[in-house]
DNA sequence: AATGGACTCAAACGATCGTTCCAAACGACT
DNA sequence: AGTCGTTTGGAACGATCGTTTGAGTCCATT
C-alpha cells in the first residue's frame, strides 16, 4: 500500500480478479492506438507509451515481445474488425446481385464504410493507426501493411474488375489506389487541419456518402480517360 | 594529407575555390531529400544523413542550425518550384478565360501537374519530401506544413469555388481535400508497393491525365451528392 | 500454510540520438 | 608573411532510445 500505480476509477473491489492482467494489456493497446496514430511509430517511445498507459515499462515488453510486436497487435486489433466488415459486406454484395456484376458505388461503400463509420461499440477516441502505416516507417512495415491489407485489397480489386469489365485491370487498380489515397487522407484526420472545415470532422453517414460519390465518380472518370487514351494506341488486347 | 574526406569525383583541381562550401550544403540537401522521403523525419538520424552526404556531422549543424531547420530547408527547396509553378499556372489559367470561371479539369491540372511531372532539370531521384509532411511527425510540422502549403491551398480553393458556384465552399474544400489525399498517395510512391502495378510507376503525362480525370470526376460527383443531400434538408442558404 | 505461475516493478544495460566544443585547414585581404 | 573569418573534422557532451534483468507481489491451486 505504499504505492498507487493506477487509481481504481470504476468502483470494483470484488470479483475483479486479475483485473490488472487483462487491464494492462488493454491499456497498452489503447495507448498505442492513440500515440502511434498521433505521432507515428518512430516518434513514439516506449516510455511515453507506457507512461500514458499508466503501466510499467517492462510490462509492455512482457505482454508483447518488442515495440514492433506491440504495433502489430495494435494494428491487428484495430484493423481486424474493419477488414472483416469489409469482406463480409463484399460477400453480401456479391450474394445480393446474383450473377450480375456489382455496382461501383456498392463496392466503394463496402470498402469505405467500415473505415469511415465508427465500428461497433468503441467509437470515441478510436484513431486510425492504419493510416500511419501508409506513411510512417521504412520498409519493415511494408510486410505488416501487406499482411494486414493484402487480402482486402485483392478482394476489392476483384469486385471492381467485375464491375467495369471494359477497362483493363491495371487501370482499375490505379483508379482504386487513388481512392485508397483519398480514404487514408480522410481517415488519418488531415481534414482537421484545414482552416475552413470543422476541426474534429464528423465521421457520419454524410461524409461516407460524400466519399462514396467522390471515389466512384473519380473511379469512373479515370477509367474513361484511360480507355480513351488506350484504345486508339494499343489495339493488341482489345482484339 | 592524412585523411581523405571525400574523393574528388569530377576532375576539378583548379578554379574550384570554396567548392566544398556550396558543395557540402548541396550534398546535405540532396541526402535530406532522399532519406527524409524514404524513412521520414523521426526515423532519419543526422549521422546517417551526413554519412550519406559524405560530410561531417558538425558541417550539417554549421550550415543549418538543427535537424528541423535542415528539414525545413529541404522542404522549401523542393516545394518552392512546385508551388510557384502551381501559382503561375493558376494565374495563367485565370488570365486565359477572361471573366468566365475556369474549368474544374483545368484547375486540377494546374494543381496536379507540377507535383506529378518532374519539374525542370532534376528529375531522376527527386522524391517528394512533402508527402512525408502529410503523415510523419507530430504537431511541430503542422506549422511547417501550413507555411508551405497554405497559400497554394487557398489559391486553388478560390479557383474551385469559382468553378462550381452552385456548391457550398465547405463542400468544395472537402472534395478538394480528397483530391489532395489521392495526390499525396501517388506522389508518396505508394503505387510502387502494389503487386499488379509497375514498381517504379512512371510519372508521365499519362498518369497526370489519369489523375486529372479522377480528381475532377470525383470532385464533381462528390459535390453532386452533397448538393443532393443538402438542398432538401437545409433550405436556409439556397434561398 | 505452502507451492507455482502470472504479472509487475525499479534499475540498469549498451546503443544511438541531436547537439556542442575545439583545434586545424582553407582562401581572402592588408 | 601574417591575420582574419569561414568552413571542416574528430571527439565528446548529456539525454533518450529499446530491451533485459532480477527481485518482488498477487492469486489460484494443493
Amino acid at each position: 500500500m505504499d504505492v498507487d500505480p493506477h487509481e481504481a476509477s470504476t468502483g470494483v473491489d470484488s470479483a475483479d480478479q486479475r483485473r490488472s492482467a487483462a487491464g494492462t494489456r488493454e491499456r497498452l493497446l489503447a495507448a498505442g492506438e492513440v500515440l502511434f496514430a498521433e505521432r507515428g511509430f518512430a516518434a513514439t517511445s516506449m516510455r511515453a507509451l507506457t507512461q500514458a498507459a499508466g503501466v510499467s515499462l517492462s510490462a509492455a515488453n512482457y505482454h508483447f515481445g518488442s515495440k514492433f510486436e506491440l504495433l502489430r497487435a495494435v494494428c491487428e486489433r484495430q484493423l481486424g474488425p474493419v477488414n472483416d466488415a469489409r469482406l463480409s459486406a463484399l460477400d453480401e454484395l456479391d450474394a445480393r446481385c446474383a450473377p450480375e456484376a456489382p455496382e461501383v458505388e456498392a463496392v466503394m461503400h463496402a470498402f469505405l464504410g467500415p473505415a469511415i463509420l465508427p465500428e461497433g461499440a468503441r467509437q470515441e477516441d478510436l484513431r486510425e493507426v492504419a493510416s500511419r502505416l501508409y506513411a510512417d516507417p521504412p520498409e519493415v512495415v511494408a510486410e505488416l501493411k501487406q499482411q494486414l491489407f493484402g487480402p482486402v485489397m485483392q478482394r476489392v480489386t476483384e469486385s471492381l474488375v467485375l464491375a467495369v469489365p471494359e477497362s483493363s485491370p491495371a487501370s482499375v487498380m490505379l483508379a482504386f489506389q487513388m481512392s485508397v489515397g483519398a480514404m487514408v487522407h480522410v481517415v488519418a484526420g488531415h481534414l482537421d487541419n484545414v482552416v475552413g472545415l470543422p476541426s474534429p470532422y464528423p465521421r457520419d453517414e454524410e461524409l461516407l456518402d460524400f466519399m462514396v460519390a467522390y471515389c466512384s465518380g473519380g473511379f469512373r472518370a479515370g477509367l474513361a480517360a484511360a480507355d480513351r487514351s488506350e484504345s486508339p494506341s494499343t489495339p493488341e488486347e482489345t482484339r
